[in-house]
Order: structure tokens, then sequence, then C-alpha cells
DNA sequence: CTTTTTATCCGAAACGTTTCGGATGCCCTG
DNA sequence: CAGGGCATCCGAAACGTTTCGGATAAAAAG
């Protein structure tokens, strides 16, 4: 395999200039910049990483920890976000390091380990819980990271997100304005953040609507448990259903035919809201337009800066 | 962060000497070992994995590359090994890479960059195709690595794989034996070697017992698929189908309702073989009893041996 | 015509580790 | 006591990169 002196006797240079040139250097000439990746290109030059790493203490790899397979976990989501971070990664010449949990893994045990061994940059976290203790950790050990997504609603450390309390009240609103007043909430895991988030706003809005919300069932968002909440609901008194997902929506629907429904659509998986009958109402922010931020946000995290991303949602309906 | 250096000057030995007494060497005294480590313990130190890296190869971490979301790959067995691999590699202590491609990417030039970048001991490849450019590459640069599958016939790389011919012979047996003579086969994709040695393993077992191939229609493994390729026939003169997975079966079976069927099942989707009606013979083979082995075989080969592993399959009905 | 600036270039040191090829002192054999 | 064998140690050279501190020439300024 080449290295940098390779190319600097290809082209008749010394390797001092060949590495300011790779690198867009400034004492470089045009011409000759061009002449050395040139030169590169011709004898498959690629820069050893290692020798990088040791000279310029960055690694250029970045970690994620994943749960293994499990019953409350969603693989599709899962490996959404590791194929889409990954690609992402890749694409801007970092390492992708994936470290999936076995059954009985603590995820903080894991994530020191990882740190402790060095080489590498940076932590992805996602799917926080509320106080996350990875959060912790990292902090104390002032290791860069990103969240996707919030353990607490003042978050000082980098993280992208959606404005779940303004999803909350979005989808209240456009409730009550077409004249709710009983209101029905089938929203998601109770210990995850992003559920509490839209549960403050929807009670903003529903406060300042005069309305009330008649019903609160956190759990997993299935279609299946959407159908069995749909069916649980009192008969009378509730003329709209705020849903936590897409998959929730449709068991609702089945369940409910004609109540009108709210529900935040994360585009997760392709299900098109046209299938679903009835009056709907959608608060649509795609996941998968948050990997590139994280990834940004990973890079100006490990570069000491604190980014904080909102990304925006739109309304449907 | 402190550097051998620093343990050398505080046990008052040479680096050398608190290099291979930590790397547990033979020709230091273990009085010296102890004294050593108790020292390096005190100072807090910890080796440094790039520079380790540049000058032994060795790194503990090992990667995958695979291709991304597209129409032609089946996303559900890809994230299953990448699962199955990340947390069999990180309970061996050893670090999972994965290096998701881009859309216009091409799958040699990023393992060459992985490669010559330094930090990586050895590779994954799966899904071969016939005479597979990747393997002809790691071959070429001595990169250790273990194929799941293989891309020829006589291999002489390490690899994990099942039994493809003795499948097919199996699978056509056993409608021969039950007096079929004119046999359909709807296998996988064309350029899949696992396809072109089943079929091999068919066309032994139906010249013994007499029978023929009527039909050969290789392609994708959906459900869809099956029922078209059921659909598209011939009446008469078949009295057996091969199909190259469950997905596949359950279409056929759809549009040929009594024909017997012979099908090689890898479990990876839960598909209860008894929600099939009808004559049904299954070759069954687990994709994920392959996680383990291919680790295994990994840092065998990463230790310079060559370990061809047959995986065994089970036949029912 | 000398001096200063500017645009390019280069040698050599450094990052932290492993390892080759000796050194040193000691004990044992003859 | 000369010599070989053994256990234990060390200096120095690598691995491939980045970067500091100059060097050289030509162009601009005095």
């Amino acid at each position: 395999m080449p290295t940098l002196k390779d190319v600097a006797r290809h082209v008749g240079l010394s390797v001092t200039q060949v590495s300011r040139a790779l690198n867009d250097h400034a004492d470089v000439s045009a011409e000759t910049k061009t002449r050395v990746r040139q030169g590169a290109l011709e004898i498959g030059y690629r820069p050893n990483l290692a020798a990088r790493t040791l000279k310029s203490g960055r690694s250029g790899s970045v970690a994620m920890i994943v749960p293994g397979r499990s019953e409350t976990v969603e693989v599709e989501l899962l490996m959404e976000s590791v194929m889409g971070l990954s690609a992402e990664f890749s694409r801007r010449g970092l390492r992708f390091l994936l470290h999936v949990l076995g059954p009985g893994d603590d995820p903080v045990a894991a994530l020191e380990t990882l740190v402790h061994g060095g080489g590498i940059d940076g932590f992805v976290l996602t799917d926080p819980v509320l106080n996350d203790p990875r959060v912790a950790s990292l902090t104390a050990s002032g290791t860069p990271f990103v969240l996707h997504g919030r353990d607490r609603a003042d978050a000082a450390y980098p993280f992208v997100d959606i404005d779940n309390r303004a999803v909350g009240h979005a989808l209240a609103s456009t409730l009550t304005t077409r004249g709710a007043r009983g209101i029905a909430l089938v929203g998601g895991p109770e210990d995850r953040p992003y559920t509490l988030f839209r549960r403050e706003g929807i009670d903003a809005a529903l406060a300042t609507a005069g309305a009330r919300l008649v019903a609160d069932l956190p759990g997993p968002m299935t279609e299946a448990r959407g159908r069995a909440a749909g069916g649980s609901l009192p008969p009378d008194g509730i003329d709209g259903v705020i849903a936590g997902n897409m998959m929730l929506a449709a068991g609702l629907r089945a369940a409910l035919p004609d109540i009108p429904l709210a529900v935040h659509d994360d585009r997760l998986i392709a299900f098109d809201p046209a299938r679903l009958s009835g009056p709907l109402m959608r608060t649509e922010a795609p996941l998968d337009a948050a990997w590139a931020p994280l990834c940004d946000a990973l890079v100006q995290a490990i570069d000491g800066e604190i980014p904080q991303v909102i990304l925006p949602f739109q309304t449907h309906g």
C-alpha cells in the first residue's frame, strides 16, 4: 500500500508538501495541488488513519450503542437510524462503530468501557429516557456526544430533536378548533420524554380552548394496542383522539371508524395516510431528516461546541 | 494521558521493558512484570490504540461493509446479520465497525480505503456474487476476512456456509422419492452462487432419479414473485416445485394449492411452515446460527489460519 | 542596487508503540 | 579460570502522518 513517501517520490516533491497539498494547506501552489492529487490517484494512495490519529489525537471514529433484539425495542427504527447514521458518517470520512448490547448488558457500562479504551471521538445517543444515565456518564467524563431527542426540558448538551411540546399543542389545537371538547390521548411509552413533552403541549392547548383530556393511555405504539385502546375508551364524551404515531392511529381507526383523529407521523414506515378513512389531522416530521443534522452536530460537539438543533414539523389536514 | 515513557520513568525501567512486561513477553522477570503492571495502574496508564495499530497492524476491531437501502437488498436480512455479528464481536471484546455504502459507492473502493486506513484487523463479507471482486481485492492485499457463503465452488479462503449442493440434492430427492418426474425450480437471484450450487445438486438428484427439470425461474425471493411464477408455469407435466425460500413457497402455494412443494427455509422471518397447506418438504438451516461461527472464523483468519465451516441443515417432511 | 516581502518549498522532529539486535551480568560446566 | 549458556535488560529504529522552523528564489519596495 502506497504511503505519502511514495506519492512524494512519484511527483518529485517532499513528503511535507504532499501532505500539505492533500490537506489543502495554504502555502502550496494551485498547480502543485492538482499535480499531487493526480499523482496520489495514480498510485492509489490512501491515508493511514492510525498514523493520522497518532499525530492529531483524533481517531476519526464515532460510536453508537444500541440495545439488542428485545420486545420493547422497535427494530425497524433501530435499523433505520443505524443505516442512516452510518451512511452519513462514512460520507464525511468518519468511521462508525456499532456496539450491540447483549440481553443483560448495562448500556452505561458498555459506554464507559468504550470511552476508557480510547480511540473514539464521540458518541451518538438515541431513544433517551428521562434523566438518561448515559447522558450523565458522558457529561461526567467530558466525552463529546449528541443526543437524538432530549432527556429533560432544559438540556444543556448537544442534541437534535423536534419540538414535541409544539407537536402536542398542534395536535390538540387541530381537534379543538374543529369543536372537540372531550379528548382522549393514546400516546407513546410513559418513560419517554417526548411522551411527556407532547402531553404538556396538549394540556396547554386544551386549557386555552376550554377542552379537557378525558383519557390518557400511554403505552407501546403498535396497531394492536391502538385497536385495543380504541375499544376500551368510554363510548360517550369523547369527540377527538390524539395518537402517538401512525400505527396507533391505524388501530384506533379500526376500532372507532368515525372519530376525529390527530396523529404525529414520523414517516418511520411507509404508511399512506390516505389509507386511513374518516377525519384525520397529522403533524409530520420524518425521522430520517435527522441523520445528517445528527452527524453535523456530533462533529461540532467534538470541536467543543454545543449545537442544539430543533427540526421543523409540518401540519396537514 | 500517561504514556509508556511515563510508566518507564515511574518504575525506573526502559520503555522497551515496560512494553514487553505489559504484553506478557518472555524475557521479563515475573517480579518485574508485576512491578510494571502495578506502576501502570498507579499512574493510570492506557495504551494508545492508534500507536499500537500504527506499529503492529492489530487494532482489535473488525469491519463489515453493507449496501445501503435499495430495491435489490433484503433489509431484514441485513439488519439481522449486523445485529447478530455486532453482538457476537462485542462479546469477544472486539470492536465492530459498520460501513454503509452510499447509493453510487463502489464496495471494493470502500474496502480498500478501510484496509489501507489501518486500524482494522479483518472483514466480514456477506452476500457474495460469483467471483466476488471483494474477495479478489482482500486476497490480493492479504487482508484477513471471512465470507458468509462462497463465491465459487473451490473456495480457498475462510468461509462459513451451508452445503447448498446438498440442499439442492435433498430438495429434489424428496420430490422424486414421492414419484415426481417433472419438476419446476423457482429459485433465488441468478447471480448468487447458492442459486447455482443448489441447481447443481438438483440436477444431480434428478439425473439419478430419471426425472427432469421442466422449468427454471431464477429471480428475487418474494411472495409476490412466487405467486406470479406459480401462475406462469405450464399447467401440465409438473408434479413438483422447488422453492428458494419460504416467501416464494407461500406465493407458490397460493397459486398452486395442491402441488408438492420442496423449499429451503433459512428461518429469516418467523414463518410457521404449518401455515402452508398441501404437501410440503423443507430443508432448514437457520441463518442466525452463523453469527458465532463467523466471528470465530474471522478471529482464526486474523491469526493466519484458513477456517472453512460447513453448517448443517435439517430435513423435514 | 540593496532590502523586504511573498510564494513555494523542504528537513527534521514528533506522536506512542513494538521489536530487532545486541548488551550485561550471572551461573554452570569443563 | 576460560568459556558457553541463560535470564534480563536496553538503545535505536521503525510505522505514516502532521507541523515547526527555516530555506530558496523571484517579485516588490526602498
